[in-house]
DNA sequence: GTGAAAGCGCTAACAA
DNA sequence: TTGTTAGCGCTTTCAC
């Protein structure tokens, strides 16, 4: 069997609580003995059984995250530094996809309660009151959701729709067209709230497109109604749909960015596939998975104080080939006119 | 506090032992306590605690998943799956991201296994001695990858490559270049095995191009050699290798799949994204991570008769936008040729 | 078929 | 500073 703390404790010549403090209160036991302590332990090859550890605890050492989709490129990064960050503080990730059913998610988080300390949740689709139930159970942060009481990491979708626009007017549109995320998505009645603002401030028309699903089809449908609607540029709700339009663009003979310009957002590793390689904004997905982490190891440490903080995390832009001015459109229609004029 | 067994017992009338069997071991009950009992529990809201259970059956109820890169777009579907079917079986998964680090791999083995009842080790570089190291100390089980004595899952690479090599020369196809992996990787020796054995069968020449990063950009690099090697078609490491080459070929005024015809393996969602889609071999995740869990809780159920099992799963062959015969060229060599002999 | 009792490995009072 | 003691919630002998 394992070596256990009592087989410490026999061969560095102490009782079990000793071992024990040595372990977890370094300063509550003599230096000398403690670092006995800590090279037979060492020596032995002992670790400490985390269940026998957690029915006193009453603590897990593990970490539940939750999301919808897995295969949504923008999940994988914030995975990787959830774990990274949860290992620096000995603990575990138990992850679960709930593939996409908002119907899932409070169930799955009934039974994961058990097993995890704290919980981190990305469900753009979540209906609030299941949400703060979820919350209700176990320590929660959210990530790219704001509910109210509930300790939240959030993209300032606000500065970010402000970057794209001011790049955009900066180019010379003055007409932008955002192609929307699912009707019951978060995060896009958010980023339009924060184009409606940008665009007031800027002086730019906006023009709503529709909600499109958040996939590479999902763009193509956008296609159609972004050429009808006279925009000279159009800000997608995500990279996926950014790539569809733009092929669907492509197929109709559109040049992208001389015909149109597209801006995606969360820069996932496919924008700078694409050619030309997407403009987007790079939504920080590491400060927001270190963030995650960090805010719910406080909470856990009790730092409840005072009201729930929700940090925001600023994302930047990334202007690469799909973004250029109107003006040096050379559409059918231009080209044809030119040599009249002479 | 949470509702314990002692909780159940009390408001069913029975002891906890009785309860415990009740749950655990339902046919050593009788079947009108069984159902009392289960019925005040779930009245109760009663849920086992896992650390109490693992610390007398020394079981964790969590699986251990260990990949090189989450963000390699071939794993997240082969995540999704092994969740699926761990819940099926009440096991949690806890997911740990090496960061392609193959020394990082045995110390984390090592810090996992105390929490984990197995693992299923995605390990494509790890030296064999560390792959049965790792297995000695917790039951283990491979996927895509063999070594002595470990249980596994793998792609049957001789298949699939017959398959790609076969449509290929249907095609008209004599003569076949191979965009290799890193030189460590397994499976990539694994394929151009498979790809031997296939183009000596199909008498089909076979051209080896190179080791590649198994990315976009090593695709990129693969590009120069293969327009000198005079292969008419090749078959790329995976679709990360395959659309680099597309796009570097794009660049370079190479038409595809006309000027050469590119085979990508994988089929990650990105190959149906470019234009033109990728022909591509599918690798079954989805079988391949039901496989995997299936035969590690096999290994737990203690069916560890005769030697360990070496799943194979098939792949199919996806023929989509980027393969055509070689006749079909219409190089500008060959269209400078016709006039002159008419 | 059921209950009483012991104990898994650990931590947290409480004494000393 | 250290040791003693009593459990955490559960499963599993061993009686009955």
């Amino acid at each position: 069997m394992a070596v256990t703390i009592t087989d410490v404790a026999r061969a560095a010549g102490v009782s079990t609580s000793t071992v024990s403090r040595a372990l977890s209160l370094p300063d509550k036991v003599d230096p000398a003995t403690r670092e006995r302590v800590l090279r037979v332990a060492e020596h032995l090859g002992y670790h400490p059984n985390r269940a026998a550890r957690g029915l006193i605890t009453g603590r897990t050492g593990n970490l539940g995250l939750i999301l919808p989709d897995l295969a949504n490129p923008f999940f994988p990064s914030l995975v990787k530094t959830v774990q990274r960050h949860a290992h620096r503080s000995d603990q575990q990730v138990l992850l679960m996809d709930t593939d996409e059913d908002p119907a899932a998610e409070l169930p799955l988080v009934r039974s994961l309660v058990k097993q995890v300390d704290g919980i981190i949740l990305c469900s753009p689709r979540m209906r609030p009151a299941d949400l703060r139930e979820a919350a209700s159970l176990s320590p929660t942060v959210l990530v790219n959701r704001k509910a109210r009481g509930i300790p939240a990491v959030v993209f300032d979708n606000v500065e970010g729709m402000r970057r794209i626009l001011a790049h955009l007017a900066g180019l010379g549109h003055a007409h932008v067209g955002f192609a929307g995320g699912p009707r019951s998505s978060w995060s896009s009645g958010e980023r339009l709230r924060g184009l409606r603002v940008a665009a007031a401030e800027l002086g730019v028309r906006l023009d709503e497109l529709g909600h499109f699903a958040p996939t590479v089809a999902g763009g193509h449908d956008a296609a159609e109604g972004a050429l009808l609607s006279g925009v000279t540029a159009v800000v997608a709700y995500n990279d996926l749909v950014a790539v569809g339009l733009c092929q669907a663009l492509a197929e109709r003979e559109v040049r992208v960015p001389d015909g149109l310009s597209v801006v995606g957002i969360d820069d996932i590793a496919l924008a700078a596939m694409v050619r030309p390689a997407l403009t987007t904004l790079a939504l920080p997905t590491e400060a927001a998975g270190r963030a995650a982490v960090d805010l719910l190891l406080q909470l856990l440490a009790g730092g409840a104080d005072g009201r729930p903080p929700q940090v925001g995390v600023a994302a930047e832009l990334l202007v690469r080939g799909t973004t250029a001015g109107p003006a040096s459109r050379s559409s059918p229609a231009t080209r044809r006119r030119a040599p009249r004029r002479t």
